[in-house]
DNA sequence: TAGATTGTTAATCGATTAACAATC
DNA sequence: TAGATTGTTAATCGATTAACAATC
């Protein structure tokens, strides 16, 4: 796990309550998703009570959520919308600028590199990276596809630390060896294989066929007619 | 939750189990990726210890779950690769073939949508839709995009239980309502808002926001130089 | 004040782990 | 047999829920 620094790290399973908060706090405010920090003043409360309907479960874990992060609510009206918004984006990091390096410009990693909204979350790609040199010189969302000899100078000279791994699995782990070796310590996979990293190197795997497992159990539990059974 | 039938349903958190155990197996036996189901004689055999180590479990927790779904292992040799292949499988329902529509052909629906990889897992994307004309005709992975007015003639014509839902978060619950009232018993949600559905349908809620604030607050806690203090 | 909500301690529940018997 | 592993029951641990006091 992570290493504590003063406190023991914030649980998985938290992190995306969290997250989930956060999404409802702002949508509940008119905010977009592409909402730009601070541009719409948020005002109005919420509830625990609000946000454990959303997330499908207990008002009481809603408030010890909260109070983990720091968030004073106020008896009989809730919690300040904005406070929960600017206390989850302060400890998710939001508003710290990752910049991140994507290695593997094929669609996956297209449609992640085209991907606006993630500058909200303080995510910004600044350079692709494709093994296939057919791809050289495409510009997808407004960066260069650059070829791999050039991945460990670019992640050196502008001290990149987060890097989107959007390879085919048997590319990952050579790939990740030199992500680290350069200097990453965070890495989103979304390769279907696990990697194998130092300790000091977190990696977020994006298995993506475990949604699909979840899926295609419930069809086969669920095999009835279409339809269901009373008109 | 789903409802039981005959037992109750499996967890969410086994299936995940299952999945990683399944994508070892494969990888020991030499299984490539898009390997096809029989076509590889698989031998050998895998122990608990090695699917704990994997998967940074336990072993007694990895031969419940094996138990949970009926696979007998061999006392001093351990589990049969073969077997644990096709319980899994079979519990999993990848042998049935789920006939899937995706509606949304972007960048993120595209790529989806000509992944190959889903085929061994019995899922079979049979339609494509886009609410952009522009796109009408397109041929992604063997299939056209087609106009969303076709949608529920699809749907019910091939009598459709699953749906792949790739579009913008906004339109996302109005095409969740088509998608249901067509016959859609499932729903893999790629757009970042929640659907309410009825209680018959099972979503799937691909919120890739969450493995990124994970990311962030790694990199937020551990926020030291990238090289590591020890030379 | 009365009422609605937060905040927090105690109880419960379930999942994980430990211990050990069973098996080949 | 001895040894390595599975299978299963009991113990532990942690997360969730319940109860209720605190607050405005």
């Amino acid at each position: 796990m992570i290493r504590p620094r003063g406190g023991s790290p914030l649980k998985h399973a938290l992190l995306d309550r969290l997250m989930h908060y956060y999404r409802y706090v702002q949508m509940q405010t008119g905010g977009r998703e592409d909402i730009v920090q601070g541009e719409a003043p948020v005002e109005g409360f919420v509830s625990s009570a609000q946000l454990a309907v959303w997330t499908h479960s207990d008002d009481t874990l809603v408030r010890k959520d909260l109070a983990a992060i720091g968030v004073r609510g106020c008896p009989r009206v809730g919690y300040k919308a904005r406070d929960i918004l600017r206390v989850v984006r302060q400890t998710l990091g939001f508003d710290d600028v990752h910049r991140a390096v994507l290695v593997g410009a094929g669609r996956l990693g297209g449609a992640l590199a085209s991907y606006g909204g993630f500058a909200h979350y303080g995510l910004k790609i600044i350079a692709l990276f494709d093994s296939d040199l057919e791809r050289e010189g495409d510009i997808i969302g407004g960066n260069m596809v650059q070829r791999l000899e050039n991945l460990e100078s670019v992640v050196t000279r502008h001290g990149v630390r987060l890097a989107i791994l959007t390879v085919p699995a048997e590319e990952a782990q050579a790939l990740a060896d030199r992500l680290v070796q350069a200097g990453i310590v965070a890495i989103w996979n979304f390769a279907s294989t696990r990697l194998s990293v130092p300790s000091h190197v977190v990696v977020r795997h994006e298995l993506i066929f475990v949604g699909l497992a979840e899926l295609a159990y419930h069809l086969k539990i669920n095999n009835t007619p279409a339809r269901p059974p009373k008109p």
